[in-house]
DNA sequence: CCTACCACCTGTAAGC
DNA sequence: TGCTTACAGGTGGTAG
């Protein structure tokens, strides 16, 4: 579901309404929400009770909550997350899976999941060169784009070292992080790329064209709330963001490209799909087959 | 080592 | 109306 944009909205909500807090109380409600904190729900609900949120994090489509000493609280969205600031007597939600109350008796955080794939984690801070600090279990998520410290020639290096098409590369969180199907396909629009080129075909300038593609529209999507083609997606306050006004061809099969007009197509992609103007972005010849110089 | 693919879930919409 | 199928914003584990 969410992507960079979406989930930076919800970062900022959660700095402006729970940073500062003590947790007073937390209730898991739904095993699968916690499956990959080892130690249990019990556990973790021990250990966060009592402790007060520093600040709130984001590296790529990843959230976490400082809480104390060395160690916070991670939250990944998965496909169908939410993280929703309420006032205590608000009715459960339906997939409400985790709640979390606080010692002020203002608005509790409620973890809401329809289909489960996110989830929440009590991991340990470590140190990484060049100073940043992550989550342990997050080390492998690259930089994303909008980090100070994000490294464009490491980028373009890595990438056109890939041996796999350009679209599976930008989808590849240990080389970029934050981009999804959605800004993958914005972003190869822009740059006038078919997702099936070969990563390693790029030349330097239509990586950097690329790249600077990415920050384009994930900047513009962030300026506008973030994208929500229903309530799935929202933030904190349960409110939707509306840059899917401003789709160029995701989910736009049969309608025309803004840019010469020709009709957005879709072809299975993963299981999924990806969107894409024929005429601007015209697929790559086959490749010759790898091996044999 | 690297790359490709599927399982993990629930809900909605479209097709028959 | 109801049943079946396709599809949905992600990623970790594993087969090759």
């Amino acid at each position: 579901m969410p992507e960079l944009p979406e989930v930076e909205v919800v970062r900022r909500g959660l700095a402006r309404w729970v940073a500062g807090r003590e947790i007073a109380e937390v209730e898991v409600l739904h095993p699968r929400a916690v499956r990959r904190h080892l130690p249990g729900a019990r556990e973790f609900e021990a250990r966060l009770s009592g402790r007060v949120i520093s600040s709130a994090e984001r590296r790529g489509k990843y959230l976490w909550l400082p809480v104390g000493d060395d160690s916070s609280m991670i939250a990944h969205l998965g496909m169908s997350g939410q993280l929703l600031v309420v006032p205590p007597s608000a009715p459960p939600e339906r997939h409400l899976r985790v709640r979390l109350s606080f010692a002020d008796g203002g608005p509790d955080l409620r973890f809401v999941d329809q289909r489960t794939f996110g989830h929440l984690m009590l991991a340990d801070l470590v140190r990484l060169p060049p100073a940043r600090t992550v989550p342990e279990p997050i080390w492998h998520i690259a930089p994303d784009p909008l980090e100070e410290l994000f490294d464009d020639r490491l980028f373009a290096r890595r990438l056109r070292a890939k041996r796999t098409e350009i679209k599976r590369a930008l989808l590849d969180q240990s080389l970029i992080s934050g981009v999804g199907n959605i800004y993958a396909d914005e972003a190869l629009w822009r740059a006038k790329l078919h997702g099936t080129r070969e990563a390693d075909s790029l030349t330097g300038s239509k990586t950097a064209e690329l790249l600077a593609a990415v920050r384009d529209v994930m900047n513009e999507a962030l300026d506008q709330g973030g994208t929500s083609f229903d309530s799935l997606y929202v933030n904190v306050n349960g409110e939707s963001g509306y840059f899917d006004r401003s789709l160029a061809v995701y989910g736009r099969k049969d309608l025309p490209c803004s840019r010469c007009g020709t009709a957005v197509t879709r072809e299975p992609f993963m299981n999924r799909s990806s969107y894409s103007c024929p005429r601007c972005q015209p697929r790559p010849r086959v490749r010759r087959p790898a091996g044999r110089l």
